[in-house]
DNA sequence: AAAATATAGTTGTCTATACCAGATGAAATG
DNA sequence: CATTTCATCTGGTATAGACAACTATATTTT
């Protein structure tokens, strides 16, 4: 079950193992896990090492301790797995939506003071500016504008915008996304969002703006999206 | 500066240490941190002790290592030290204003099968509820209305509500609140609505529907808001 | 000059051990 | 019978040491 030789960390076997364990039902929200001193005997190794792929999986929220009393399987249903920084695509599967996208417009223009701040970049440096609508089953619900900084991400083009951005940064490009900071508020709409989102002028959006950071804390991306308010609500999970 | 005869642990201390020199400024965004083994030798601890305090302010998106090079500090500048879950008080103080409450209503009726399945009790369950107008600098921002079952928390009153129902749920009840779910939406306000925030019929509002869980995952509250769109909007800090 | 190699420094993984502190139930005590 | 004590579970903190994997620099070789 465990490989010592193998090159894959045996902290993270066990994490897997365990999170195994909890998909398949063989334990469940409330359970109680073997002790720590338990899983380092049953699999011999050290007791630290047990430790270390517990606590991962307690900063994940899979498990939870008490002192004294054991480690337990969290409660929490895990209907959509920790929706955090979804994408909108991802966000529509998981509500068993089809989504798709319109790429409306494609350019580089120059930051105006606003978004250089956002950025982290100088006043009038290259910025990307993509429009696009994002569908589910073919129903518009949002006007989403995406800004990068043209230096930090060269050679963008219409075809990998079309294709996949994210996987384009991280595969490609080799940055990883790591969080970033979201901004909801609701509005009335303008005239370009009726156009497109195919609303009425007393209808109310969802205003959702994000800034997206790299690993190492760089800005990344400003998207700014407005939501047709009454298909669309954000759903957020929460820790502290 | 690390009193290993203390009752706080010498990594909590570590971790308080550096937090500290962060804020001071002494140690800037990007800034290297010195190798563990320094730290270690430094304070006469264990490399261990010093990986802990080091793990946790990663995980707190305070730090970022790379392996080979070092540690580092996030660029992120942390203008609001990862707003999650915090209440209306904390958020407004956080924006620099003035937070109040207005009670206007506090009862136990029995749960809807709505607030029943959220909360996980029974159909027609007796639930508290409570309303109140969420005030910032004495203008209304919010009507709220938070339901709880009776039977977790016994012994409410008025009196503890106008005071601080967290408190009194963490410090009496011993009861730790972790985290939760939240729904955020844009709609056109009613009737109550406009009267207690003072709006207009075709001035959109902002609802929040939040459901907080408890350590172990038992739903612990219902609460419901109504935000005045003009002058409110959700900020949130996410990673992955 | 360029390429390969060594070396020293970093974080990453892992071990074995020790003692502390909270929870629990059984046994001793009143 | 009720209470206290104790033993023994649990996770929490801390140590000292080892080797692996990765990075950067200096040195040697080609």
């Amino acid at each position: 079950m465990i490989d010592k030789q193998s090159p894959i960390p045996i902290y993270h076997q066990l994490e897997e193992k365990i999170k195994q364990l909890i998909e398949t039902g063989e334990l469940n929200p409330g359970d109680i896990l073997p002790s720590e001193r338990e899983y380092a005997e049953q699999f011999q190794i050290s007791r630290m090492t047990v430790r270390q792929a517990i606590n991962n999986l307690v900063n994940e929220r899979f498990l939870y301790r008490i002192k004294g009393k054991g480690t337990f399987v969290m409660e929490h249903k895990m209907e959509q797995p920790l929706r955090e920084l979804t994408s909108f695509t991802e966000d529509m599967k998981a509500r068993g939506l089809q989504p798709s996208n319109r790429l409306i417009h494609f350019e580089i223009l120059p930051a105006s003071a606003e978004l250089a701040e956002k950025l982290g970049i100088k006043e009038h440096g290259p910025v990307y500016e993509i429009k696009r609508i994002r569908l589910a089953e073919d129903i518009p619900m949002a006007l989403e504008r995406t800004y990068i900084s043209a230096n930090l991400v060269p050679g963008l083009t219409e075809d990998i915008v079309k294709d996949s951005l994210y996987a384009y940064v991280e595969r490609v490009l080799q940055l990883k996304i790591k969080g970033g900071t979201q901004m909801i508020e609701a509005s009335i709409s303008n005239e370009e969002e009726r156009g497109y989102l195919e609303i009425e002028e007393a209808d109310p959006i969802l205003l959702m703006q994000r800034i997206s950071l790299l690993e190492d804390g760089r800005p990344f991306e400003v998207v700014k999206s407005s939501y047709r308010a009454d298909r669309y609500k954000f759903i957020i999970d929460l820790q502290r």
